[in-house]
DNA sequence: CTGAAAGCGCTTACAG
DNA sequence: CTGAAAGCGCTTACAG
């Protein structure tokens, strides 16, 4: 394969290496007239010359790939538009973002030696051993959403960058409560693999409920079919006291909990109160409508984007702190 | 960063840098004794050594990568579900599958210079410049789903590997003329980027329609409000002759439109007909559940696994076909 | 202001 | 059966 090489452009150029190399890179530090970096330029143009990614990263150690790691969970549109949003943040720096699905999981460490990536960002959690491998490898590392659970949000310091996800949880009751109702249950996926993210929700409803003087929070698992949602219903309407309100642990939840609601000839939210979350397309279709909490994935994703430019700068210290992305998306059900 | 090389396994196991590569790479046509085999694997294993990627890229011309390039569309389910099947495929050969999300859509070339894959799969169409430049780097390009329209589902001739969309389309109406209805509605999405992919399967509406002598299908957008999708059971129902059924783009699009006639206080499949494609989770979820065709990303996502890995080895020739992967899940709508 | 040279970590003819 | 040496394409002290 005959590609070019920096080699070609100089000697094509009448320079060395080391003046294309300066000229192509912007080395500060030397001075070049601009002649010289005018033929450069133009001739590693007309020569359709790109530098060889592995020799560069060979050589300085560093790549301009950002990996971030998807866990096995099932992904959403909410995912999708964080990647999307994330991407363009860093490809206005020249910064290139890979996406790795999971679900195959070779071992972590294989994956992120064969990328040479600048920044790995997680997901999920990444246990401190292998945090500690990639970090010695000069890589930094930005943690996951479920690192912490800071009220206010994110916490720069330690890499995490996200929501808490425990307040999700608590500012579905608090609508809920709001809205005059009492007694909560909480509408969990039977997908195991969402645990990680199920549980810190969960613990803020409950939280949330024993803050408020509720009863606790009355679980039921949903899969995604009719009849197990409708049996989840006919649970909390068994339930004593009879529940008023659920709380869903996302939209795709709360929707087949719609779904088992019609199947029990029952309707929201008069007979039960339904809220979810992430505002997924599908919840303004749904009938009732939808009310949910939305995560504004802009502004985590330029959140997300800043720290890894920050660290890319040498910039360090505190980010500014991520603010409010949750919000209440009132709809129809709750 | 004091990161471990061949070097330190060679030195620690009493040999050179070359036995450390042939006993790791396990490189055919060199004889070396069991004992120093065990050593060096031990060493290396003990060392915690994991070769530099970007060092063999630069030696050898090509990685363990394979590049998967996303168009700028909306993903949903399908696409999640192919990737993770393909990302298993290569898994179990060495080769690492990322996801490049194409919004942020620096030029191609910068991309696939940058990663040097192995292998780039296109889920969207490649210019022939583009494709004639990643081949003249010996990367091999996989075609888009796009590519073409022959009878019977993909072609492996020139690297595209999935089925046919026109075919999509046919059987969509194949079943609602099926079910009795001759007066057929297209239901297209409002969303411009996804034409690439709507415009094929719209053809095979229409050409199926007219080998059946059926009205020209009655095209309406849909978007992703009841509103929109409500004007657009209007528009069906007041058209002469009035459409008795309606395939629609996709799932989503098709859910749209059972949320529209909710709306309208009509019902399928009495007052009109619904066949969507994809079968994602939602359809079940539907009141009436939705008629839909599935699309076996599993056979695709193994399929083009196969071509990938048929590279890898050198082997030519045409691969066994992907024979058929669409199915017409028949439940209430239509 | 520009160039010759070393070296990043690997693989692979080639020599012993 | 094993090792010394070259070279992949780049960047960057260092010398002129």
């Amino acid at each position: 394969v005959p590609s070019v090489t920096s080699a070609d452009v100089a000697r094509e150029s009448g320079v060395s290496r080391t003046t294309v190399s300066y000229v192509l890179n912007d080395t500060t530090g030397v001075t070049i007239s601009a002649a010289t970096r005018a033929r450069v330029r133009d001739t590693a143009q007309r020569l359709g010359y790109t530098p060889s990614a592995a020799a560069r990263t060979l050589r300085t150690g560093r790549s301009d790939l950002v990996l971030c790691v998807l866990p096995d969970w099932p992904r959403g549109p909410a995912i999708d538009t964080l990647l999307d949003h994330l991407a363009g943040e860093l490809a206005g720096r020249g910064l290139i973002l890979l996406v790795h699905h999971g679900r195959a999981s070779r071992p972590l460490s294989e994956l992120w030696r064969a990328v040479t990536p600048r920044a790995v960002v997680g997901l999920t959690a990444f246990n401190p051993q292998e945090r500690e491998a990639m970090q010695r490898a000069g890589i930094q590392v930005l943690g996951s959403m479920l690192d912490e659970d800071v009220p206010g949000g994110g916490d720069s310091s330690s890499g995490a960058f996200s929501v808490c996800q425990a307040r999700v949880g608590r500012l579905q009751v608090r609508h809920l409560v709001g809205a005059g109702h009492r007694v909560i249950g909480y509408a969990a996926p039977t997908d195991r693999r969402v645990t990680d993210f199920v549980e810190p929700r969960l613990a803020g409803v409950r939280s949330e409920c024993v803050a408020l003087g509720l009863p606790e929070p009355v679980l039921q698992p949903v899969g995604q079919e009719v009849a197990s949602a409708a049996e989840a219903v006919r649970g909390w309407r068994a339930s004593t006291p009879r529940v008023e309100a659920v709380a869903a642990y996302n939209d795709e939840v709360a929707i087949a909990v719609l779904a088992g609601m019609r199947a029990e000839a029952l309707s929201a939210p008069d007979d039960l109160a339904v809220i979810g979350v992430d505002d997924i397309p599908f919840a303004r279709l749904t009938v009732p409508a939808l009310t949910t909490v939305s995560q504004s994935l802009e502004a985590q994703a330029h959140h997300l984007g800043a720290a890894v430019l920050a660290d890319l700068d040498g910039r360090t210290g505190r980010l500014e702190p991520l603010g409010e992305v949750l919000d209440v998306v009132v709809r129809e059900s709750a």
